[in-house]
RNA sequence: GGGCUCGUAGUCUAGGGGUCAGGACGCCACCCUUACAAGGUGGAGAUCGCCGGUUCGAAUCCGGCCGGGCCCACCA
């Protein structure tokens, strides 16, 4: 017998599954369709490990689901555009943004290479979507036409605008950002003191603040109005230094007390309390940062230095007139380009007119319709809930960048109108570029003027990928598939992008169709490295999942992966994968041994039951409770706990026990008897192959290739159903008898180990206290174990048997 | 600071009120046994983070503390 060989193997299956179009998609064929939001990748070049446990997840769930009669609609798409690519751009190609079009074209070059990879490591993981017809880039034109179109749906409703109000900016990105993008990131600065002189009096006012470069564009200067030290100065005027400004004093209970002097100075725009307390106040704005992140003019002699080393040369100015009379070290978070994105920069506010779609108003239907979804696990939720909470900002839609999406929409130069393009166009899918395309219209429907704009900008990139389900389900393309395939089934994500992925897909399409995107979330943890610590090049313990293919193949890595919990972070696990593997040896060995005695055996053979023996009554009982448990947790995608419950079952049951019963009949040369262990052996090889084969195809293929296909006479096991259970063949009874036989067994087979015998050797006499239940069990016992009598007797013997009261008497 | 999660042998983990807490890796001993030595059999190793509470009974439920992780948070 050859040894089991993945990387061979699964290479063949795969080939013949793409070559025999296994997994293609026909939306005629029977059962309810299963639609799988799946989601697309970002086109980063090359998958990593979390892809590796998040792909694997979803490929069991459209197998399985085969299995189970449903018509799986189980597309792959990737997510093209995006930051990350058009930095790569930047920095290796050395191409500006501001040549667009070159630009675009390295970008497209680039995911094009990206995809290409990532395909063939998608098609390595036995991945079982249907590539070829169920297949989308967000970049193709279709795609773009529709997220388009979905946008004008949008606007038609009253949902977009245009606003010139303070946004989330990052200068090292030149855009725009949603507040989903940002976050705090953690930064040792300065806290700098400063004293203004108050106006008319001759006191001083004294504030704190991290960045004194924001002066030239202060504007009041706030305490709170119970505050004891500076009560008699609200109402009158500061200083300001530099700036060559008087600014009021003004009293608002947002101040905090406790913090530095207990004065604050507003500056435009420093932080999200500064728009709003100017809104508030109706105080003049003045911007001395600029989209560069550089002075603007009215910083005097600073103008154009950067405001970071702005912030030293104001200070050391400050320092020297007098008004800074103090500074300490500061550990203070400070908001930055966090997400999908290397860049880390600090979030300037400044205000720079964008595109937006209202979000507020309909926070309480998204919550509820985040309610009616089934959550897996049921707590995530939550996360959900409490992100939709915290949106106190609408959704800025629009990027300062070149390569996406472009934002569908023309404006009125003159009074701010918004102008669609055609949707005719849109729906036969060509997208509209606004920055080239003409105008729909020649003048403003609005004011009449002449002076009509297109959008230089994008989409952000949630934009094109909160309408997947839409996508997928053909949304506008194919409405008879879209009233089966939609709402979607499933969608499966991981916790990181909870508050942007599935938060903005949840808003968009139940505002699009007035239905919820999917019936199922599933949700997956992080992956860590196999140190615990979070899987990342800066703490080198990275493993790419091509690594562990080359090594163990694809279905040990799935095994890993299908061992996690569900939405908790889970460590890559060498011993896990090489585990994995002796499972699979063991699968081989087994299915050879099986596959060998069944060599002849007739399938249409329907035995006598009662004749079946005690352990064929208790390995088909305990086959049917496996079944029975795996196929409930599997409903609810606990996948860890079915495998292990399924191979535990195999390997201690099957191989371990019943199979060492087995033999003498199989060996043996009474034709019935042999026969009825033959039909338990089928049993066993078909239904382990079948339930298997979701967690490893490959090798199952093999398997039933080998040796099942002359019965099933199907072209692939992936097309097989999942096995029934058969409730009849339940015993409780048997299977507590089974349960006492093996520890029985295991007792003697301790004794012969202990006496340093050959398991094979023969004992002349055991003797069974306390065990009458087993009286039954006293052939396959004597076979199994090579023992020339059993007696059965009441009282204690020498040996106990582990877990229960029976205990045994052994003569060699 | 808030929320959510997790804390079980040297290591990784299963179990979520009731037989002596399952398993894997590692460790020790024995065995070439007609599928399997890239095996098999057996063994040693855990007061289930700490302190209380509920209960006839807690690893499991509740509260507090300690310690990881993730997410959120406007404090200049």
């Amino acid at each position: 017998m050859p040894r089991y060989d993945p990387l061979e193997i699964e290479k063949k299956w795969q080939d013949f599954w793409d070559k025999e179009k296994i997994f293609k998609f026909d939306k005629n064929a029977p059962g309810e369709v299963y639609t799988i939001d799946n989601p697309p990748s970002f086109t980063s070049g090359t998958l990593h490990m979390g892809h590796a446990l998040n792909h694997s997840w979803i490929d069991f769930i459209a197998r399985y689901r085969r299995m189970r009669g449903f018509n799986v609609l189980f597309p792959l798409g990737f997510d093209c555009h995006g930051l990350p690519t058009e930095l790569k751009v930047e920095r290796v190609y050395g191409v500006r943004k501001d040549d667009r079009d070159k630009f675009r074209q390295k970008c497209e070059e680039w995911t094009t290479e990206a995809i290409d990879k990532m395909k063939e490591q998608f098609k390595r993981l036995g991945y079982s979507a249907d590539m070829e017809n169920e297949y989308y880039e967000t970049r193709m034109p279709w795609y773009k036409a529709l997220v388009q179109y979905s946008l004008v749906e949008m606007y038609e409703r009253g949902l977009v605008y245009r606003s010139s109000q303070p946004v989330l900016w990052c200068p090292n990105c030149g855009t725009a950002l949603a507040k989903a993008e940002v976050g705090y990131v953690e930064k040792e600065g300065k806290l700098y003191y400063l004293a203004f002189d108050v106006v008319d009096t001759d006191k001083k006012i004294k504030i704190a603040t991290t960045r004194p470069e924001l002066i030239f564009s202060c504007v009041a200067v706030m305490v709170h109005p119970d505050d004891e030290r500076y009560r008699d100065l609200v109402g009158k005027k500061a200083k300001i230094p530099l700036a060559d400004r008087e600014v009021p004093i003004i009293a608002d209970e947002e101040v905090d007390m406790e913090f530095g002097t207990g004065a604050v100075y507003l500056c435009t725009y420093g932080d999200e309390m500064d728009v709003k307390w100017q809104r508030k106040y109706k105080l003049p704005v003045y911007i001395s940062i600029d989209p560069k992140d550089k002075l603007t003019s009215i910083a005097g002699e600073f103008a154009g230095l950067d405001a970071e080393e702005a912030r030293e040369k104001v200070a050391e100015k400050l320092r020297k007139i007098g008004v800074l009379y103090k500074e300490e070290k500061y550990v203070h978070n400070v908001l930055s380009h966090t997400e999908r994105s290397s860049c880390m920069h600090p979030i300037e506010l400044l205000p720079i007119p964008q595109f937006m779609i209202k979000v507020k108003p309909f926070i309480e239907d998204i919550k509820k319709a985040a309610r009616e979804m089934k959550w897996f696990p049921d707590y995530m939720e939550g996360r959900l809930e409490d992100w939709a909470n915290s949106m106190d900002w609408d959704w800025i839609i629009s990027r300062q960048r070149v390569y996406g999406t472009p934002v569908p929409f023309w404006y009125c130069e003159d009074c701010g109108e918004i102008i669609p393009p055609d949707k005719e166009k849109l729906l036969k899918g060509e997208f509209v570029d606004p920055a080239k395309d003409k105008p729909p219209v020649e003048k403003c429907p609005k004011c009449g003027s002449t002076r009509i704009k297109g959008s230089l900008d994008i989409c952000d990139c949630w934009v094109d990928s909160s309408i997947t389900p839409l996508a997928v389900a053909h949304w506008k393309r194919d409405d008879e598939l879209f009233g089966k395939a939609y709402p979607t089934y499933l969608r499966p994500q991981g916790t990181d992008i909870i508050r942007t992925w599935a938060f903005y897909t949840i808003f968009r399409d139940l505002i699009l169709t007035g239905k919820l995107p999917f019936k199922h979330v599933v949700v997956n943890g992080m992956v860590a490295g196999p140190d615990g610590k979070k899987m990342d090049k800066s703490y080198g313990n990275v493993v790419p999942p091509e690594e562990v293919i080359d090594k163990y193949g694809a279905d040990a890595l799935r095994q890993w992966a299908l061992e996690a919990s569900l939405g908790e972070d889970y460590p890559f696990d060498w011993k896990k994968i090489k585990y994995a593997t002796k499972f699979q040896t063991k699968l081989w060995n087994a299915s050879f041994f099986m596959g060998k005695h069944l060599e002849e055996f007739d399938p249409s053979f329907e035995p006598d039951l009662k004749r079946l023996r005690p352990s064929d009554r208790w390995i088909l009982s305990r086959l049917n409770s496996v079944i029975d448990y795996s196929t409930d947790m599997l409903d609810k995608y606990e996948f860890g706990k079915a495998l292990n419950a399924i191979r535990n079952f195999f390997w201690s049951e099957v191989c371990d026990n019943y199979l060492e019963m087995a033999k003498s009949r199989l060996y043996g040369n009474d034709d019935e008897e042999k026969n009825i262990a033959r039909w338990v052996l089928y049993q066993l090889l078909m239904k382990s192959t079948l339930l298997l084969a979701p967690f490893i195809p490959h090798i199952t293929e093999e398997i039933h290739d080998l040796y099942l296909k002359k019965f099933t006479g199907a072209k692939s096991v992936h097309l097989l159903k999942w096995p029934g259970v058969d409730k009849d063949l339940m015993d409780s009874k048997i299977e507590e008898e089974g349960k006492l036989a093996v520890a029985v067994a295991s007792a003697v087979r301790g004794f012969k180990t202990k006496n340093q015998m050959s398991q094979k050797e023969e004992l002349s006499k055991v003797t069974i206290y306390n065990g009458s239940s087993l009286r039954q069990w006293e052939t396959d016992l004597k076979e199994t174990l090579k023992i020339r009598e059993i007696e059965f007797a009441d009282g204690v013997g020498s040996i106990a048997v582990e877990g229960v009261d029976v205990s045994l008497n052994i003569e060699k």
